[in-house]
DNA sequence: AGCACGCCGACT
DNA sequence: GTCGGCGTGCTC
């Protein structure tokens, strides 16, 4: 190679969408137009991929282990893409330092949309020609029946694909083809996706905002304003007007010409919020979700990109769009667990939020009705800025909470619903009124056993029961993909037919309400009922039309709806969450109760809901039926500070798992051994964990536990990094794990 | 994540 | 004698 071709290219950094630890370097042309952030095409082994430029001025420092410079290969093309924002990219980095996990894996949530930085192909459609069929036979092509259909239906109406005639002809795509191949169709290219429709913030609002309202939507719309980084924590119950509150600050955000990212839990179930947020805006916003077709995933992330959607709602996935102009970034019930994401990536959708408000900078308003208990504390600590509203909207009052002790009122044999709930859902009913029999169990029954010998029905690759939906005729595993129908005979002792069924599911609630209220028409609400937007929708209809008298419902029901005549909530098992030696058990057993509770009357029908319980002098009961949730959050963090748990001290959860039991013992206890023996410090286990079979792997854990001014991913980096690990074993670092399976 | 390399069982 | 199973390791 001469001087001359190499003075030429310069040594840069690409970081690869897999998942390898760092950049990997490549050559670009000095006077290449490549900048930080700009995606690239790049020679990977015998394949080409996708990449990120991640460093532009990298000097040549032979002796530091940098890859020597004759086996860089030149970046083959910069994409026709926008480069990746500067905060993304320093997002990227910030994630996995956080998370321990490998830089490339955490770039991979950013960019991995097949095909988007390539410029979209036009959508060809067709219309008529004028002059109809006879135009058609003029030019010499026969008018079969199926093109007879075709031209008849494009007579009139907007230019149509090749596959929506076919579909709508009930032909095949070949006749439209040929039609269009000798002339008989006049073809039109149609923009490849129609743009985004622009949110108006000053569209007319139908409720002015209450005083309370208005000087919290002051105070973030000034943040808005502010373009700095700031968080505000927005607390109220249920129907206090939260929605309304932050919808201020998107408006301003709009105003400033600024994007609006708004992250919810459950992107699916939130037909609700798009309604009301296209009554206030205008528009529907972008979505962006697991289940968005590569289309309109493609289309959603150069929207972003090219800043052209202003607001968008999603998942927590959406915290890796890259967004060039970020105004304001809402995280709405922002203690709910589905922000942790488990697989892969270990990180917490809300705290990374907050972090990428920080690193854009701009504001960010975390809401909910039960705040976690991190985020009380930083409202406390003044991290946060703490703006409560405390009224309920309209005449709707609080629902009265009372605790149904089922030492007391033992329910019949066989069955699950007390006395005392009973007679409130017999009074429901009589009023005309609606009940809601949660219990958060999906499936007819929770566990199978044989009558003869005692065998449980277990997943084969899972430590855990086998559920019965009898709705899907199934046996099924909850934790993989594992279904099965029931067996004729026990696969232990032989005998036929001796399953029972033990313990209830939503589906088995339903036989008993059925049993018990024969004239009632119920519905099951579970994630097996409710799959998707469209059957959620319907589920909200037939409720508000009054078509279901008892709806009985898993925590999907929880969330987001508000019923006006749903007055009885009876909570089949509220003791149910608080098993286990879970940290977080209680804060989510409360926060799912409270929820769940606030389903009860929201109209003018004050509610009335029935805790059914073994324990109604535990803390969380009774904070529950006090409506003190101050109170229990005190408790609880005062009981994490005497134990230095989260958020007094900092947690980690480490993972070893294998399909061999042998080697994921010896690993983990390879890993306990190594274990850092300094002041702060704690290790636990190894232990089996929890699931200690999942998916076919044998599981092991550890727990580290340090003290709040400890760096625990430095300690983990140092103490793991020494740790020889085969590579049929899997070590996952969940850094403030929040469920200890 | 791909894809190649590599070392042990059933076949034209 | 080969074709091919997927375990292990590498990609600037």
């Amino acid at each position: 190679m001469s001087d001359l071709f190499e003075d030429d290219l310069r040594r840069i950094q690409v970081l690869i969408p897999l998942p390898l630890a760092g950049p990997y370097d490549y050559l670009a042309d000095a006077g290449s137009d490549l900048v930080l952030g700009s995606i690239v095409e790049v020679p990977l082994g015998n394949r080409r991929t996708t990449g990120v430029v991640w460093n532009v001025e990298v000097p040549e420092a032979p002796e530091s282990g940098q890859v020597d410079r004759s086996r860089l290969k030149p970046v083959i093309r910069r994409l026709p893409v926008p480069a990746l924002p500067e905060p993304v990219i320093r997002l990227v980095d910030w994630v996995a330092s956080y998370t321990l996990s490998a830089q490339g894996a955490v770039l991979r949530m950013a960019i991995s949309v097949p095909d988007a930085f390539e410029p979209a192909k036009p959508v060809i459609a067709y219309t008529a020609l004028p002059g109809g069929a006879d135009a058609v036979e003029a030019l010499g092509l026969r008018i079969t029946p199926a093109r007879r259909r075709v031209l008849d239906l494009l007579e009139d109406g907007p230019p149509r694909t090749a596959r929506e005639i076919a579909d709508e002809t009930g032909t095949g795509t070949s006749v439209v083809k040929g039609l269009a191949d000798g002339g008989g169709l006049v073809s039109v290219a149609l923009p490849a996706d129609a743009p985004f429709p622009e949110p108006d913030p000053d569209r007319l609002r139908e409720t002015p905002l209450s005083e309370e309202q208005a000087e919290a939507a002051g105070i973030l719309t000034e943040a808005v304003r502010a373009e700095s980084f700031s968080t505000m924590l927005l607390d109220g119950e249920t129907g206090a007007g939260k929605t309304e509150v932050y919808f201020e600050a998107v408006a301003e955000a709009l105003r400033h010409g600024k994007q609006v990212l708004v992250l919810l839990p459950e992107i699916a179930l939130s037909a609700e919020w798009l309604n009301r947020f296209e009554a206030r805006f205008g528009v529907r916003p972008a979505e962006w979700h697991s289940d968005l077709k590569p289309r309109r995933r493609r289309h959603t992330w150069r929207a972003v990109a090219e800043g052209k959607a202003k607001v968008l709602v999603g998942a927590r996935s959406a915290l890796f769009l890259p967004f060039p102009d970020l105004g304001l970034i809402v995280v709405d019930e922002e203690h709910e667990s589905a922000y942790k994401q488990e697989e892969g990536v270990v990180y917490h959708g809300r705290d990374m939020a907050v972090v990428r408000a920080n690193l854009t900078p701009c504001p960010v308003v975390l809401v909910s009705a039960t705040p976690a208990l991190e985020s009380m504390r930083n409202a406390e600590q003044g991290r946060y800025r703490h703006l409560r509203l405390t009224a309920r909207h309209g005449a709707a009052t609080l629902p009265s909470v009372e605790l149904v002790d089922l030492r007391r009122h033992q329910p019949e044999r066989g069955r699950w619903l007390a006395r005392p709930l009973l007679d409130a859902m017999t009074g429901a009913l009589e009023a005309g009124e609606q009940s809601l029999v949660f219990l958060n169990r999906r499936g007819y029954a929770p566990l199978t056993l044989c009558r003869a010998c005692g065998h449980r029905l277990e997943c084969p690759s899972c430590s855990a029961w086998l559920v019965e939906h009898r709705l899907l005729g199934k046996l099924q595993c909850h934790h993989c993909g594992y279904s099965a129908r029931l067996p004729k005979a026990c696969p232990a002792c032989g005998e036929e037919d001796s399953f029972i069924a033990s313990g209830p599911g939503v589906e088995r609630m339903a036989e008993e309400v059925a049993a018990l209220f024969p004239e009632a028409r119920f519905q099951i609400v579970s994630s097996d009922t409710l799959n998707g937007p469209a059957a959620a929708a319907e589920f909200v209809r037939s409720v508000r039309d009054g078509e279901v008298d008892i709806i009985l419902g898993t925590q999907i029901v929880a969330k987001g709806y508000h019923f006006p005549k749903l007055t009885v909530v009876g909570v089949v098992d509220a003791d149910l969450g608080l098993a286990g030696g879970d940290l977080r058990a209680a804060e989510r057993t409360y926060q799912l109760l409270h929820q769940v509770a606030g389903r009860a009357g929201r109209a003018e029908h004050p509610g009335r809901v029935l805790l059914q319980t073994h324990q109604p002098e535990n803390p969380v009961l009774r904070a529950l039926a006090d409506w003190d949730r101050d109170g229990f959050l005190a408790e609880e963090a005062a009981a994490r500070e005497r134990q230095g748990m989260p958020p007094f001290g900092r947690l980690a959860g480490l993972i070893v798992s294998a399909a061999d039991p042998n080697l994921a013992d010896m690993v983990a206890s390879r890993i306990g051994r190594a274990a850092p023996d300094f002041d702060g410090v704690a290790v636990l286990g190894p232990a089996p964990a929890p699931l200690a079979l999942l998916r076919g792997r044998h599981r092991r854990r550890l727990l580290v536990k340090t003290r709040r001014d400890i760096n625990i991913q430095a300690v983990l980096r140092d103490w793991l990094g020494r740790i020889d690990i085969p590579s049929s074993v899997r070590l996952t670092v969940d850094i403030d794990p929040y469920s200890f399976l």
